[in-house]
DNA sequence: CAATAAATTGACGCTGCGTCATTTTTTGAC
DNA sequence: GTCAAAAAATGACGCAGCGTCAATTTATTG
């Protein structure tokens, strides 16, 4: 029985450990040379395995590429859990989070591509039930904790009730450091507005909207580079750690 | 000579025509199926043409979509225009234009997924020259047109200057309206934030970000409310009508 | 009307997807 | 250790769609 069950994990573990290889292969592939370009059949051949081997892991390429990003995402949901344990104000912990977000991005600025091809045409059509329904998952509990930072400000009388409620604030934020990254990635249309450093533009953007909101307690320019520093330097440091790690054993 | 003049006018509308419904083919067919969907077997077929003759216009699919892309953009960029006239401050000027932006898009909601199409991997290596430099040159001007409302708003005392500056306070314009747009695409992840009208909130939010600036003189929520049905129902009018008229021809 | 130029065609070669019958390897009973 | 049955791996195959180009059809002009 005990042999039975050795013997049973044994192969689940080569089973796993082939399905990460394929995986790693294909994400070093797409970041050098684009989705479009990864063919099912060089990851084969890059793993010394044949087609069909791959085929028994991934039904096509496209549940190559959900799984990546929910690999990628898996990250991001780390970071937003360890923002809600900022010790500081809600709003602190709301730009923790938008500092983490972009922290993410610098770690690995190819997986925004990942992401924005998952949501490219026909490609969530072809992926498995499961894969989407994890991804889906991923994405809404996400957005639980931002919207929660909302909600628990309003709560503590440090947000003041304006016309627009949580989720519709949280739909603001979500499109600026969503459309933030992408406009990044493109490259081409950015240069004419000289941006040195996107990421910290887009903290001071997200302050300029928070100020709007007359969020208390407000924050100094000061206090804001200090909040980032110490984020960056410290208080994610553990994760980020562990996300280069991930990507650099590719 | 002029029977010469007026043969070579003739034949050169007839390709402009024919031009013009491959293209009117291929967005009709990329509305209802997707881009990957398209094939110029496809459209040869609907224009009663052979593939050849299609490929004596377009080099390639990336070329039939940029040309839909700029297509699209030109129709924007009028509306830019237009609300630089808009009878008002500079802060309602802009907003004229952010509102201009939501209509655009309530219009022909299909066009923003050529746009993210457009970005997708390896599409704009495949595209003529000529068609890019047209493409870039469309958007540099959109983008002049936004940084001026904001210079112009400096200049004239109305909107302090702070950390940001006018083009960093357009990436972040353009990030959240973009971005906004195409989670409105996406729809699957939206419906948990329940949305009754993204377009507005898109205003509201934008409000927010220009209060956040302390730009003056401020807005309440009348209006701005006000603002927007007097843009929709009468300012744009014409442009709006214009536009619909070239989408409802496919 | 014929010669020439221009436009049109669709068969062809190619790449890459996804399948599945065949081959190879592993397993476990004896 | 041997062998039959099960599991895994393989790559040839069919298919779809891109882009090309030699051959054909149509238009132009002296």
């Amino acid at each position: 029985m005990q042999a039975e069950v050795r013997s049973l994990t044994r192969k689940e573990r080569e089973l796993a450990q082939r399905h990460d290889l394929f995986l790693t292969i294909a994400r070093q592939v797409m970041h050098e040379h684009g989705f479009h370009q990864l063919t099912m059949e060089h990851i084969a051949e890059q793993a010394e395995y044949s087609k069909g081997t791959v085929y028994q892991h991934f039904a096509c390429k496209e549940e190559i590429l959900i799984q990546l990003c929910i690999r990628s995402m898996k990250n991001l949901h780390q970071l937003a859990l360890r923002a809600t344990e900022y010790p500081g104000s809600h709003r602190e912990q709301l730009l923790a989070f938008v500092i983490a977000h972009g922290l993410w991005q610098q770690i690995e600025p190819n997986d925004i591509f990942m992401l924005q091809n998952l949501h490219g045409d026909g490609v969530l059509d072809k992926v498995s039930e499961k894969s989407r329904e994890q991804h889906h998952l991923l994405e809404q509990k996400i957005l639980q904790i931002v919207i929660s930072f909302f909600d628990n400000a309003i709560r503590d009388g440090q947000l003041p009730v304006v016309s627009l409620n949580a989720k519709e604030l949280v739909y603001g934020l979500w499109s600026m450091c969503y459309g933030g990254q992408l406009l990044c990635c493109y490259q081409r249309p950015l240069v004419s507005l000289e941006l040195s450093d996107p990421a910290e533009t887009m903290i001071s953007l997200v302050q300029v909207m928070l100020d709007g909101l007359d969020w208390q307690p407000r924050m100094s320019a000061a206090q804001s580079n200090q909040l980032l520093e110490r984020c960056r330097d410290d208080f994610f440091a553990a994760e980020i750690e562990q996300s280069k790690q991930m990507n650099s054993s590719d």
